[in-house]
RNA sequence: GGCGGUAUAGCUCAGUUGGUUAGAGCAGCGGAAUCAUAAUCCGCGUGUCCGGGGUUCAAGUCCCUGUACCGCCA
């Protein structure tokens, strides 16, 4: 049996993500993850904070609070609202465990065992006040092109031009104010992807089936300019991981630690040791030592666009370059950005709907859905709130939720809360399940191959099928002449929302798992034979009328939520 | 400035290796039905497929070029 490895990019854990982020990366890895438990394969699912780095620091200071508490709060936090979304993951990791502190020490050691990782000596901005170095766009001053006052030192925001934070008159720390900075020599040390690029280029070469977003990304860093640049895997900073060499000291580079794209996705495989250790898996390298058995495991990772370097480049270079059997991704999912109402989403400038505020608008089923079947596969999509309603209101209230309410209802009041016993199938039904069958397999087809819009596109027609259904065979008004038929049609009817609730669980767990509640079953097993599954609840089986299964969202519901995200987050 | 992505019906998007009258959902209009969350079902599209060249018997689909938006890099 297939196994499959599953990773969503890492969230950063400096607050809580917005709709977007989670679009881009955990809810269609999530999907995935769904669907392959439900065909019954062997999933592991894996998705941590990735908690190294300035921003955590500078989100610590702010909030008052040390580093560590302050991770591991807002790690609490996070991992409660992905819970909320019901993003399955078998283990939510932190890359500040001490799993991913000893592995990536391991591979730094082994790296320059083998010659990939030099160290340069280069000069830095250091703010004597801030007692630290400061990265380029935490020093700010006047900008010698134009002479706009708060020009970062990457870059100046007013004329665009590149600079150097040497190059900013009258520069000053943006963390502390401070103007007391200087030049100061520090030592780092350099993954030598140059190294690795024809290495690289063949393994990226050998990706034909990979999303066009995701190899031209990677072949444009390869090939740029003077071709993939060494990269700096070090910083000075106290929060992270320490630089060792395996478990050795490395002379040299005392107080310092590994920078946050290094240790980052290696805590990829250092979760999967975390769900060990926490008692709930008992063998992480079979799933990723090709040595130890994850030969059959097919690895594939879900991200946004702006991760795809790292993930096609700079992880493929810790983990080939070690030379050891690790297991390589098979297949990168990348997703564009997702657009909030004519504009971005920001962070910084609390635009847009953010995970928190989503789950206490609305339950997580008819986020899921929307996002999903508007995931930013082909190009970036758009978020509106009039989308929204539309198409909640319409594909899940109206297309399925009313098909479910108007199936329960009729059969209670002509038949009683039972499945009816009597009367047989007929064309109209053989018809339908031919439909279903070709739709069915046509979903499989694209949940396997990851085209979410498709496969949400699918679901849709397999809801609609069931009303157009109901309205050729009309057991109304067929039960006032036969009601022997109308009850094979009505049992026909009630084991389709059993089948409903099997197919859209990787979509809607929640009200999946309330239509199996009402219809009272635990049959879950997924519909390989059609005909088979539509006759699981037998004649005289009791069910309940379920509530409603998705409410509308109102016109004022709508514009209140528009007025109250289109500013600032409180 | 370099590179990449995207530009298809009012809206959100499909359009495989170029090949018959360019499709779907929503919205809109008309009708049917009345079991149901005023839900459902059926019917209705004269769209410079961003502009301009080119290749071809044939281009939304390939090439060149221009424009717009988005992103990455410098």
């Amino acid at each position: 049996m297939a196994r499959h490895l599953i990773t969503s990019a890492l969230p950063y854990i400096n607050g809580i993500k917005h709709l977007g982020n989670l679009v881009g990366s955990q809810l269609p890895a999530d999907l995935f993850a769904r669907y392959m438990r439900g065909r019954g394969r062997e999933v592991l699912f894996l998705c941590a904070t990735d908690e190294h780095g300035t921003p955590a620091e500078l989100a610590a200071t702010k909030a008052g609070k040390p580093v560590e508490d302050y991770c591991a709060e807002l790690h609490e936090v996070q991992a409660r609202i992905a819970d909320g979304f019901r993003l399955s993951f078998d283990h939510y990791g932190r890359s500040s465990s001490p799993q991913n502190h000893a592995l990536t020490q391991h591979f730094a050691g082994r790296l320059a065992d083998l010659g990939l990782i030099s160290e340069v000596t280069e000069k830095q901005m250091y703010s004597n006040a801030d007692g630290r170095f400061l990265p380029d766009r935490y020093i700010e001053g006047t900008c010698p092109n134009c002479g706009f006052e708060s020009a970062r030192g990457d870059q100046c925001d007013n004329c665009t031009k590149q600079l150097d934070p040497t190059d900013l008159i009258n520069p000053y720390s943006t963390i502390s104010g401070s103007t007391d900075l200087e030049e100061r020599e520090t030592k780092h040390l350099f993954l030598r992807q140059s190294e690795m690029r024809e290495k690289l280029q063949n393994w990226i070469d050998t990706k034909a089936d990979w999303p066009i977003l995701t190899t031209s990304i990677a072949n444009k860093w390869l090939n740029d300019g003077d071709g993939l640049q060494d990269r700096g895997i070090t910083r000075d900073l106290d929060w992270g991981i320490p630089v060792k060499r395996g478990a050795e000291d490395w002379p040299g580079m005392e107080g310092k630690v590994f920078y946050v794209w290094f240790d980052a996705p290696i805590e990829y495989i250092a979760c999967a040791q975390e769900w060990v250790d926490a008692g709930k898996g008992s063998d992480w390298e079979r799933w990723w030592r090709t040595d130890k058995g994850a030969d059959d495991v097919t690895y594939t990772q879900f991200m946004g666009k702006d991760n795809v370097p790292f993930h096609t480049l700079s992880f493929p270079a810790t983990i080939l370059g070690s030379q050891e059997p690790w297991k390589a991704v098979d297949y990168i999912k990348s997703f564009n950005y997702l657009n909030y109402d004519g504009g971005q989403f920001s962070t910084s400038r609390g635009r847009g709907v953010f995970m928190d505020q989503a789950l206490e608008i609305l339950p997580a089923d008819y986020w899921r859905w929307w996002l999903l079947s508007h995931a930013p596969e082909s190009s970036d999509s758009e978020f509106t709130w009039e989308n929204f309603q539309q198409s909640v209101n319409k594909d899940l209230a109206d297309v399925l939720g009313n098909f479910v309410s108007r199936v329960t209802k009729f059969c209670r009041s002509k038949f009683g809360e039972e499945v009816p016993t009597g009367g047989a199938f007929g064309e109209t039904e053989t018809a339908l399940i031919t439909e279903l069958t070709t739709r069915i397999r046509a979903y499989e087809d694209h949940m396997s191959s990851m085209e979410v819009r498709k496969s949400a596109q699918e679901l849709r027609a397999i809801w609609v099928a069931g009303n157009e259904y109901l309205q050729n065979a009309a057991p109304w008004s067929v039960f006032k002449t036969d009601p022997e038929q109308a009850a094979a049609q009505i049992r026909l009817a009630l084991n389709l929302i059993r089948l409903y609730a099997v197919l859209s669980a990787p979509f809607i767990p929640d009200a999946s798992k309330a239509l199996l509640a009402a219809m009272n079953t635990d049959d879950t097993s997924w519909p390989d034979n059609v005909p088979a599954a539509l006759e699981v609840l037998k004649p005289g089986h009791a069910f309940t009328v379920p509530d409603v299964t998705f409410r509308k969202i109102s016109d004022e519901e709508r514009e209140d939520w528009q007025t109250r995200f289109a500013g600032k987050r409180d």
